[in-house]
This record gives C-alpha cells, structure tokens and sequence, in this order.
DNA sequence: TCGTTATCGGTATTCAAGTAGCGATATGAA
DNA sequence: TTCATATCGCTACTTGAATACCGATAACGA
C-alpha cells in the first residue's frame, strides 16, 4: 500500500527565456543526447521537411509535419525542440534552420566517407540506394570476397577483391562500413576493418559481431520488421 | 514534493504454479500481447536455438543464450516466458519446443504466401534473401512497372507486369506484400493490393502510406539504423 | 544419500519514452 | 488599434520496458 501526500505548486511557463529541453540543445549542440527514438525519426522528419521546402514554405510547424507524417503534433513538438532551434507562435521553425540542425545533430552536415564489404544481392543494391547521397554518404570504394565480382562496376562504383580492402581502408581514411557479407565471414571482415581504422559498422548479417571498446556496431536486421508484421497480423487479422 | 509511506509485504514466490507470465502465456498462445521489443528479438533467438540444437543441443538454458547474443540473462528469460514454454530448473527450455512456440507467436507456424511488388535493385535482392525460407515464407509472386523487366526471372520466381497483379493477387489470395516501389508509386500500389486482399504490407518505400482500417503496415527505413550511427559516431567517436 | 548450485519464475523498482494540459506570445483578422 | 487564435515550450503525469532481487527447485557431484 502506498500513500501519496503532494505538495503541488502550479507550473510557471518561462516561455520568453529557454530554460528546459530547448536550453540544453541550443548550449552545446553536439554533446546533447537525443532519445533513440527522435534519431530515428529524424531521417524521417528530413524527406518531409525537404519536400515543403521545395514546395516553397519557409517555415514548418509542428502540427503541419505531424499531420503529414501520421505522428501526434506534442511528441514531433518535442522531437523538433531536441534540435536546439526556437519556434515562432503561429508560424513554426524556419526550415532552413531546423533542417541544419537535424542534420547536424545526426552528423550527416559534413561528407562522409564509407566502404561496402559484400557486393552480392543486398550490397549491389544498397549500391544504388539514393538515400545515402542525401545523407551525405558516399560510398567510396566495395571490395567483395569472389574474386569474378572482382574488377565488375556496380552503380558505378568498382568492386575491388578483398585482399586490397585493409590497405585501402587505411589510406583513404574511412571510418565507417557497410558490411553485406554472409554471417560466417562477417566476424573476420569486421576484425580486419576494426584493423584499418574503422569506427562504425553497419552490420547487415545475422552475425553478432565483437568488437574492442569505442568502435560502434548497428545491426540491421531484415527479419525484424517481418516478424512484427506477421505477429500483428497472427493476432488481429 | 511528494512523500511515499509504503508498507512492505515481502514477496511470495509461487514457482510449483505458474502465476504469472508463464500462465498468462500458456492459457491463451495466441491471443498474448507481446511487448514490441520482445517480437524484435524473436528472430535473433530463433536462429541462435537453431544453431545450437544443429549442434546436439536439446535444452536452451536463458544464460548461454544470452551469453551467445550479448543480452542480459534476465530479459532473455522474461522474453522466453512470453512463449509460454516452462523450463526446467539447471536445465533450461525443452528445445524443439521453445522453438515451436516462438514460431506460433510470430505466425511462422504455418507457411504464409507474399507477393513482391517492385523488382529493382532491392526488390531483387529481397527475392534473393534466405531469411524468408526460415520464416516460413515464400514469394510466390512479383511485379514490376517497367515492362523490360517484366518476364525475366530473378532467383527463380517470374517478374510479371503490374496490370496483372490485381488478378493474381485476388486468386492467389495472397494476405502479405513486400513493397519496393519509388515512393511516388508507392500510395497507388498499396490500394491496388489492399483491394485485391492483402492485409500486411511490408513497406520499403519512404512513403507514408494510407490504408484503411484493418490493414497493417510495417515501414522499413534503411535510413534509420544509418542515423542510429552517424549519430553515435558524432558523439562518441 | 545429501549438500551444492545453476537456473527458473515471481514481485518490486527504476528508467525512458510518450501523453496531457496549459501559460505565453506573435501573427493575422476585424 | 484591438482581439482572437494557432503554435510554441514548459511541467507534470502515465505507460511500457528494462533491471534488480530473491525464493523454489531439480540436476549434479561428493
């Protein structure tokens, strides 16, 4: 049994001067935590914003972009404060703004350089997938195990064979991999990018890859959204 | 301010009688609502207790899955409870069974038809995944716009034009879709298929579709797990 | 045979995310 | 100029998932 006694003070609205979610995201934009699932809202709220920004508007308002993406106008309000830039009554966050700020918050303001490992079905076609370019990704170089994939072009860019990958990791710079590999090689792959300077993979195979401390692993996995769907629809259809 | 007066009853443990997850889970398999998490780990689990009952294994104990996919012991046992299966104490959870009933919780029991609509680069290497065969699921059809590509054959199953695709769909009764259309196709598709009978529709396009009441929805944004990292690697990194 | 112990399954607590409600304000209309 | 109102941004509350903790039990070794 519980016993609640409160003492309660009516809230006091400090609208003219920030002093909570939005205070600490304009103090220091880059070190602000981000609930993990605003950033994965964010690409999303981008396309949105991208596409009212050709459609000419300078000024995109919480309920508007709520409205168009299906979310409650409060949870994409508070999405929208994370970002560090002020609204305006009645007229919503510049556009320009607010997408720098999204996008810096993401890390996706400056290039990005990556490499993809596996040039089968799924790397082929991630190859092609034109999100990455908004994203300010491009994909530099893909390396691929069979060595008649070796040397072929793929969306225009040249599949090299494996053996070359550490070396070329390494001169070019790049911290980050998109791994399309069969489960069984994935471990070695990742080693040998960790190796090379690596620091993010993004990791299509069922593997579960180790890797030393400071470098980030995202697993994606196709089965996910399946499962969900077909769970929903055992259930209420 | 609030004060909390709580009286301490301590707590009985029940473990001969299941009176909890477990019955909850045992009394009605079907109609359990599982926790949304919870479905998102099921396929991890699958293949991990597929690896190791091909390894002789005919007893998965929390730990040493866990241990396997580096999750903590005690969420993997509250998410094998939901499966309604008792263990057995320094034992663990009768294999085949585990696997039976997380099967049935996802809907992969039984085999289930889907059709894919959209036959470029993606929907090309969908056709060519191998995880759909584990999920009991088979692509017994495809479609695609461009009528170049329609009558070719891409990893054994036949692309054909979108005119047919109301047809077949409505005879096959096929309930499932895998959508890899351009976003503009994307609304337009989706009510082709919605009338012709599909009830789940796994959504690869970064359109946000609408459906009538009824039908689910299941988006994949490769974009996400993409800003999951770039994010990470901005702030820690 | 008997103690040890790995593992299950329960309740309680903590944490994170989403939701609710409202005062403050600038814009646009009357 | 004045008023109505859409929208921001705050605090507080609710919900759902993860974590902590522990008694009960059956397998195993001595």
């Amino acid at each position: 049994m519980k016993i609640f006694i409160i003492f309660y003070r009516y809230p006091r609205c400090t609208f003219n001067r920030p002093c909570g979610i939005l205070a600490r995201a304009m103090e220091n934009p880059k070190e602000n935590p981000l609930p993990l699932p605003t950033i994965r809202r964010y690409p999303i709220f981008l396309r949105a914003i991208g596409e009212m920004m050709d459609a000419g508007e300078a000024f995109i308002s919480s309920s508007v972009l709520a409205e168009r993406l299906g979310l409650d106008p409060v949870l994409t309000r508070k999405d929208l404060a994370m970002a560090g830039v002020p609204g305006r009554p009645r007229r919503g966050y510049p556009a320009e703004e607010l997408r720098a700020a999204i996008n810096r918050a993401l890390g996706w303001d400056s290039a990005t350089d990556a490499v993809l490992v596996g040039a089968g079905s799924l790397g082929s076609a991630l190859l092609g997938y034109a999100g990455f370019k908004e994203q300010n990704l491009s994909i530099v170089a893909a390396f691929d195990a069979n060595p008649r994939l070796a040397g072929s072009t793929v969306h225009g860019v040249k599949v090299r064979p494996l053996a070359e990958m550490a070396r070329l990791v390494r001169r070019l710079k790049v911290h980050l991999a998109i791994l399309t590999v069969p489960t069984a090689a994935a471990q070695a792959c990742a080693e040998t990018l960790v190796e090379a300077g690596v620091r993010g993979i993004l990791n299509f195979s069922s593997a579960q890859l180790s890797v030393p401390e400071g470098v980030i692993v995202q697993n994606v996995d196709l089965a996910q959204p399946l499962a969900v769907l077909s769970h929903a629809i055992a259930r209420h259809g």
